[in-house]
DNA sequence: CTGTTTGCAAAAACTTTGCACGTCG
DNA sequence: CGACGTGCAAAGTTTTTGCAAACAG
């Protein structure tokens, strides 16, 4: 049951209030380790004791993200995915033609983060992204078939 | 005018057919030099000569993403845009702020891109991403405001 | 108490689909 | 010609909003 408290107290010291629904939506999101949709996050929270609604989902989703305490992508075909910063940095590796994602550390990276930040003096946020690309098995199969 | 053909030539590789509406999307995409979202490059190719429908430039795109001529990617708040990996690596630094875009060259990752091909054999498509961060204006301001 | 936050339901925004017609090759 | 692609309009999805009631601090 990992930190919470710290996705809480950020978000006092924005001032913000601390709700059920808030305490649900990071606490959901912090323990799955992985990245959700709104609507995932939604049944996820729904099935404890409080039931959130979806649009306070979308609510608080925002507010974390502009907070810097979760991150918004884009994964495969569409599905707007939300994941805390948690785990250190992460890259999602989608691939675009069967749409599954690995999942790579990204501790490595550091680097290219410095990079970022002394260039531009942008700091990355929750270093979280993805790329996309085509997996080891679709580029076999397509080596193969050619059909459009 | 650059590489349309290019583009074109391998839709037709791919067994698509080259069509007035295609050729309009992949030009407008091609010539922007930057991502768009479908309601953007709608407006501009309608600007030229052919109208092209909305839907079809969503078939169109997807298309593109498919065959892995374009990416796909969610910038700021939850504008899905478009680019051609045209002009070679780019990174998108997105201020999760002020939603200012900083465009980067990444052309000095490409030690990212080979550590992601030797490890899982995935090969990244368009090499065009997002970095979700505060820019550097947004961090000063930050300092002295701290309101919610 | 008082300004935030929530739930609800409705609306807006965005994307996809079915189908008849048009067109590329 | 014949299969593929397009336009149109309608249906789906996903996300946002307005507002009264509930609640944290």
């Amino acid at each position: 049951m990992p930190h919470c408290h710290t996705f809480l107290a950020r978000l006092r010291e924005a001032g913000c209030r601390i709700t059920p629904q808030r305490r649900q939506v990071v606490s959901v999101l912090a323990h799955s380790g992985r990245h959700m949709t709104a609507e995932e996050v939604h049944r996820e929270t729904s099935a404890s004791d409080h039931i959130v609604n979806l649009a306070t989902v979308y609510r608080t989703l925002d507010l974390l993200v502009e907070l810097g305490l979760a991150s918004r992508a884009l994964l495969g075909s569409g599905s707007t995915v939300y994941a805390t910063g948690e785990h250190g940095p992460h890259v999602h590796l989608v691939c675009r033609l069967c749409g599954k994602v690995i999942e790579m550390d990204a501790s490595k990276l550091e680097g290219l983060f410095n990079l970022v930040k002394d260039s531009y003096g942008f700091v990355c946020g929750p270093r979280h992204f993805g790329l996309s690309g085509v997996c080891i098995d679709c580029a076999n199969t397509e080596e193969k078939v050619d059909s459009k």
